[in-house]
DNA sequence: CTGAAAGCGCTTACAG
DNA sequence: CTGAAAGCGCTTACAG
């Protein structure tokens, strides 16, 4: 690897004058300009990011911790936004340990011994003690999914209660008035302002929320099965549910079926997160897409906005989402 | 953060004596030792890694060059195996940019500039300039799922023929002598290697080779279900079907109960991947398990043991997989 | 056992 | 317009 002593000397200036001339400083004379981009070519100079980084103070890297297994769908999506948003940008990305339950791992130490610009976080729960220090520290840093303000931090997440309202309205559009939930754990964004669109659509629909036709559950196939079971065996069961999870849904429509009950003629399942595999699930499956890739890339862009403009204000982003209609949702059958 | 310097004169000592404290170095008395810990304590002082990479030539850090979108569930799964092996290694993750096939873009000259210690590839074509480069290179890699050597680069895969002939003898086993196979395109190595195993135990079995029995497609639902559509539309269809990946054999069954044929009872089928949703789609897929997980593990545990020894010869590696019999296969019809 | 000095590959005032 | 020098935060011979 050819340093920029080499091509200092190559061009025969000084390692000062080769500089300016990567950095496309003005005050370098034409002539020398030229030479010393002959000797860059030469010997294919390319500048040392890690050096450049030492005495900037920065590496054009950004972090991303994710404390979610690689293998969930949300996550590739989100991965794949960021990766979109990232390349053309000059930051490289640079996954984080999810050690953190570890004592003795820091995080923000991480994040300082590598000299990391910026880092978006999902996953970790709220009130993790590496992030009160996030929240306080220096480093720019983009939430998703989770409502975290810091001093450099901000956030962005689906508009998830608008996007259970429109999923209630649709089972009331199709004659349904038993609409159950099933809900991911309560207490964190996500989970909390689902259902408080759930509750909230009702409401605007004149039906009273009944807390017999709440179910919460883990996201899982599992979870989704076990809440559908325990809402079968209600004296009146619901004729419409709206699961937190499109593994929920098929789960809860899993459970539906074993019972001889049939999707959607009998019972309308709504799933969340539009995965693949829903539609090659049968039935194909009604669920809410979230625009993972779109809140990847403007969890990025924002960032880099952060760390460019010192002066940002920590931006509070919400993502719109859309409803999939597809065979899991039909009319209600009696009325 | 406090630097190297402000540890030395918390301590009063030099900065030289503060590093060979951090660095374990034994000719450091008791005494001395202590102070100097006690003031990394207090200042909370954390080695900046980027400064010590400069001077010993490292980074700490392997790339992963993935050509493939995150949302591939092999991909995931990769990455999780990745991330599960350097955890307590010390090194991170960078992701390397894919703009492969920008001109301007030279993959070794990212890695130098950023003083990666070593890459993990996977789904580059073979022939891909930038690979060429890195075989002649210096950086150790792993290749993952193409057969690739180079100076400092071995490579692992599922053993893809093994996986197929496997394949080929559960359907024999069930009776079946008419066992078609839906091919990856030809030129890769999975894709060749596959196919020489259905060649091979169709030649144990003293199966004669039936070119009109083969079909190529490009993984894909789409691709899978076109080909099984022109292999419907023979005088003497197959009554088994090896596919080359989960999602031509989701196409595949969806074509031929298109056409009111069923699976199993009327014709079997076998994916390639045991993706998660092999088990949730209906009829549940029989499918080859590949050790995915395992492969990431393994790249990374040679890549860092080929960084760490030097004289490591590049390994090629071959990783075991397995059938997991579901719902798409059965005894064949008629006899 | 301890520390002054050189150096990793860069950038940036500053003097000329 | 050009370059010598200091410095980013470390490590490592080397001298004492």
């Amino acid at each position: 690897m050819a340093s920029i002593h080499d091509v200092a000397k190559e061009a025969g200036v000084s390692i000062a004058t080769v500089s300016k001339v990567i950095n496309h400083y003005p005050d370098v004379s034409d002539k020398t300009r030229k030479k010393v981009k002959l000797a860059i070519q030469l010997l294919k100079y390319q500048p040392n990011v890690v050096a450049r980084g030492l005495v900037k103070g920065r590496s054009w890297t950004v972090g991303v911790l994710i404390n979610v297994p690689f293998t969930n769908p949300y996550v590739a999506e989100l991965l794949e936004g960021i990766k979109i948003a990232l390349e053309h940008s000059g930051y490289d990305l640079m996954r984080l340990s999810t050690r953190l339950d570890d004592p003795s791992y820091s995080f923000i130490d991480h994040c300082q011994s590598r000299n990391l610009d910026g880092v978006v976080v999902f996953g970790v729960e709220y009130n993790h003690p590496s992030l009160e220090e996030l929240l306080r520290s220096e480093i720019p840093a983009m939430f998703v999914d989770t409502a975290l303000i810091g001093k450099r931090a901000g956030y962005i997440t689906t508009d998830n209660e608008k996007a259970v309202e429109i999923a209630v309205q649709h089972l009331y559009d199709l004659g349904h008035r038993r609409i159950a939930y099933i809900s991911g754990i309560l207490g964190h964004e996500i989970s909390d302002s689902r259902f408080s669109g759930y509750k909230k659509q009702l409401e605007l629909l004149n039906i009273p929320y009944e807390p017999t036709y709440f179910r919460l559950c883990d996201y899982s196939f599992e979870g989704g099965s076990l809440s559908m079971e325990s809402l079968l065996s209600l004296q009146i069961p619901p004729t419409g549910v709206v699961c937190t999870s499109d593994m929920a849904a098929f789960g809860a429509i899993h459970e539906i079926e074993k019972q001889g009950i049939a999707v959607p003629q009998d019972i309308s399942v709504i799933g969340f997160d539009n995965t693949y595999y829903a539609q090659v699930f049968k039935p194909a499956l009604t669920t809410i897409n979230q625009n993972t890739h779109n809140i990847g890339i403007r969890a990025i862009e924002n960032l880099i906005k952060m760390i460019e403009k010192t002066n940002t204000q920590p931006p509070v982003l919400t993502e719109p989402s859309s409803l999939v209609i597809r065979q899991s949702t039909a009319r209600v059958k009696e009325m």
